[in-house]
DNA sequence: GTTGCAAACGTTATCGGTTACGTTTCCAGC
DNA sequence: GCTGGAAACGTAACCGATAACGTTTGCAAC
């Protein structure tokens, strides 16, 4: 039962039915041109089959194929939340999806992953693209929206607001006292990374604290990257009285690393995280961070890209969703020595 | 730049490159009989248009595409663990993966929708499918696993031990001195659903307490479902002082039910899950659960698909992973009046 | 100078479905 | 009986890539 015979074509469903594949075929779409009769005849064939068309058949010959696509690096937990809100947004469109991934989980994957598998599925088989975090610029022959685009992208995108999201981190830790505040950056090329450091230079800038360059980790949104760079900051002996990381994943491994040097937090350190992965909130201490829907960034994107394809698009190219500070146990005011 | 022209095919490189599209092909496939001179002029040909092969006609061309899919009817919390695991099994394996989805979040969705899918993707598209918490049976001219499968259903599966999960938690209820126990049901057609409830229905047995019918709810797995169920069982006189649902998401509505109806959780009544989804450990109080690793269901269906598409599995058609109970806080032993 | 053989490359049928176009059928209108 | 025109349906080209097959070329052995 499980190993069904060949598959069945439409030109199986043609000779049952005693008709040409043409005809199937506007049976099948309801086209115009059949007599009743001949459709019942169709019909009962394909019932008596179980045909189905192929999606790659059809996608091949017509120009719109009702299939949107997300192309992804690697599933996280933050994929689910953008993919929950993408399929809310295309409940009962009439598009379905199809999210192609590959790769490796959390390690090296060879550069323009993104363009690689954008170009394989935009050229048929999909209408239009969501692309997940790219590490670089995109184009492509049908439209595409991009969540957390490149640096300088000009692609229609959907992004939070990480610049307000950093300086808000930044006055809060100020606002508890705090004035050596360590930064772990994430990779360099994506807007959000870039975004999130400004916001960290200009809010100290603001405050008139100068930016120390020794207290910024250049990391890659990778957590493990993190790990060196925390254990470099927290080893000095002017150590930062705080430290935040431009990723949750990446904050996580500087609690574990002050854990492992016996650094108390929050009494001894801040610690301060950015995405709201559901993970912080179950961390030891629980993590502050910067909460950035993945719902409502899968959810815009997703309207998006329906409409371009459409070809109704009116609104902006570039949509900033608001960020949130959310304040847990990893954040106190620095000890007076 | 992100819109680009019409799309690149094999022709335009073998028009640039002066060759026949036959010649292309062997080049991007690394056949043999090629000149070093004409793979250099075939390559450069290629870098300098982007080109990069249609997945669609390839596929529609090929018998094998090195591509698996997964056809799932939404993405909810579990969804995305389980697309981890599949995720690292196909690391390195030269296989990509394609997700494909459609219909409503937590909405109505028309039957069939498992097979539907599965014959769109497999007749072409993919070498071969898991398939998420199907509905029913399914039948594919390619190998397929099956996660959560229906119930007698003979295609190879992967599923968690359901069984000594669910009586793992009566067993638990009643070594706390619980005795009448509640118990909300999900969809009877799945076989994870049937095991949780036999497993309900022995250990009481064993433990010789009568199994009350108007103690038993028949929900569906959706979480909204267990509203009205939940109520139903906690508005009664005579109501039961724990209740266990077959699904986290039916248990956390649970919660709320209790909530609204001023019943303290676990003081007045303890609550049981069944599937450990990570909001469980955020709820108040923290749900006691059944873990059932999705990412190792995920892991080993992948593993076990592979196989089967190399022609090389040996292993049984259907495994079975143990579960865990997690006690957390949302059970004690029941008032005495 | 043949012959033999393999390398190198082009031609073309093919996958399953769609569609432009052509052909046949049927009936109303004169 | 003839014409016009629309409805009904088949034929064949086509989408992009692959692979079986045929053809040409190059080179070594006899």
């Amino acid at each position: 039962m499980a190993e069904g015979g060949a598959p069945v074509t439409m030109n199986d469903v043609a000779r049952l039915a005693g008709v040409s594949t043409a005809t199937v075929s506007r049976v099948v779409n309801g086209r115009y041109g059949v007599s009743a009769s001949t459709i019942a005849q169709v019909r009962s064939a394909i019932e008596r089959l179980g045909y189905e068309s192929s999606l790659v058949a059809t996608s091949l010959r017509r120009s719109r194929t009702n299939v949107l696509g997300l192309v992804t690096h690697s599933f996280q937990s933050y994929t689910a939340e953008v993919l929950k809100g993408v399929m809310e947004a295309l409940r009962q469109s009439g598009f379905d999806l199809i999210v192609y991934a590959n790769g490796d989980l959390y390690g090296t994957y060879s550069e323009g992953w993104e363009q690689r598998h954008l170009t394989r599925l935009s050229g048929t088989l999909t209408d239009g693209c969501i692309v997940l975090t790219p590490w670089g610029e995109v184009r492509s022959s049908t439209p595409v929206v991009v969540i957390d685009p490149a640096k300088d992208s000009a692609a229609p995108s959907v992004t939070a607001d990480n610049l307000a999201g950093a300086t808000a981190v930044v006055e809060h830790l100020l606002g508890l006292g705090h004035r050596r505040i360590g930064f772990i950056a994430g990779r360099s090329s994506l807007a959000a990374a870039w975004a999130r450091e400004e916001g960290y230079r200009s809010a100290l800038a603001e405050a008139g604290v100068r930016v120390d360059p020794t207290l910024i980790g250049r990391g890659d949104f990778n957590p493990e990257s993190a790990v060196p760079l925390a254990r470099a900051l927290l080893d000095r002996a002017d150590r930062p009285t705080a430290v935040f990381a431009a990723s949750d994943g990446m904050a996580l491994k500087t609690l574990e690393v002050a854990k492992d040097l016996g650094i108390d937090v929050p009494g001894d350190l801040s610690v301060v995280g950015f995405d709201n992965i559901p993970e912080s909130a179950l961390a030891e201490p629980a993590l502050t961070t910067v909460d950035q829907s993945m719902y409502r960034l899968g959810y815009e994107a997703a309207r998006m890209l329906k409409s371009l394809v459409s070809g109704e698009w009116e609104g902006p190219s570039h949509i900033v969703l608001p960020t949130r500070l959310v304040i847990r146990g990893s954040t106190a005011s620095p000890a007076r020595p």
